[in-house]
DNA sequence: CAGGCATATAGCCAAAGAGGCATATTGCCT
DNA sequence: AGGCAATATGCCTCTTTGGCTATATGCCTG
């Protein structure tokens, strides 16, 4: 499945930074190289890595290759991120926790009928 | 920065299984053990690092511990996703909205019994 | 057609990670 | 106290992966 691959191609802090570099633009490999501080064939395997969970697509321009973003296999992340969402959002609400980026702020007090995650107790933590 | 043991978490299979199963609801390790098909051990020392990533709390109860998932750092990982999606948007937008039904589509499960779970999220697409 | 860029591939090495087994630890029960 | 049940840790092995250097390929230009 493309999915691990899109996983694994995601959890290396180089590709994370690939990828933010793209979503400015798209770049030619060498200001990417330069930009990310590795060697050049060190980057181009990321870049492979990359291309193949399809999360970038590379147009050739002479003897550049300009790499874009590809927005589908984000979109992806995002499907398998929504089931967790509604949670996060509850606990939001009851811990009055803030966090910066969520603009799902519905107010929606709806009283879980199941509350299938409740994590109260004695948390032992390590 | 916890965002590096964030993605490194989620990057294994079994791990986001187990994030998955914890959706559901909270869950013993034995339960766990036996959902995923690997041994105490090792999926103990999954738990570990899921721990660690912050993505779940332990509460002692007796001899079990019970896992649950904890929603901040899966919220962490939606704020991130953010500039991404708007991105997406715009080529959904573009493209007619022909992503959309692939992100949306409805992805088989099967009960994992001894055999190599895939009950992530809405898997999408393939 | 030779030369030079820009990029990809191949080969190699060290480090990390996933998996298993055996064992330690902790709490409950008799 | 002794034993069992549930979970965590240590240790070992094997595979994967990230990084490098050296080399091949493709394309443009003189």
């Amino acid at each position: 499945m493309a999915d691990a691959s899109l996983w694994t191609a995601l959890a290396d802090p180089h590709r994370r930074a690939i990828v933010a570099l793209l979503l400015e633009r798209p770049r030619p490999v060498g200001e990417i190289v330069e930009a990310c501080g590795l060697s050049q064939p060190g980057t181009s395997k990321h870049l492979k890595v990359l291309r193949e969970a399809g999360l970038v697509r590379v147009r050739q321009d002479a003897q550049r290759r300009v790499y874009a973003l590809e927005p589908a296999p984000i979109a992806e992340l995002d499907a398998w991120l929504a089931p967790y969402r509604k949670l996060w959002n509850r606990s939001l609400d009851a811990l009055g926790r803030r966090l910066d980026e969520t603009a799902r702020e519905t107010a929606t007090r709806e009283a879980p009928d199941d509350a299938p995650n409740d994590l109260e107790g004695p948390t032992t933590k390590d």
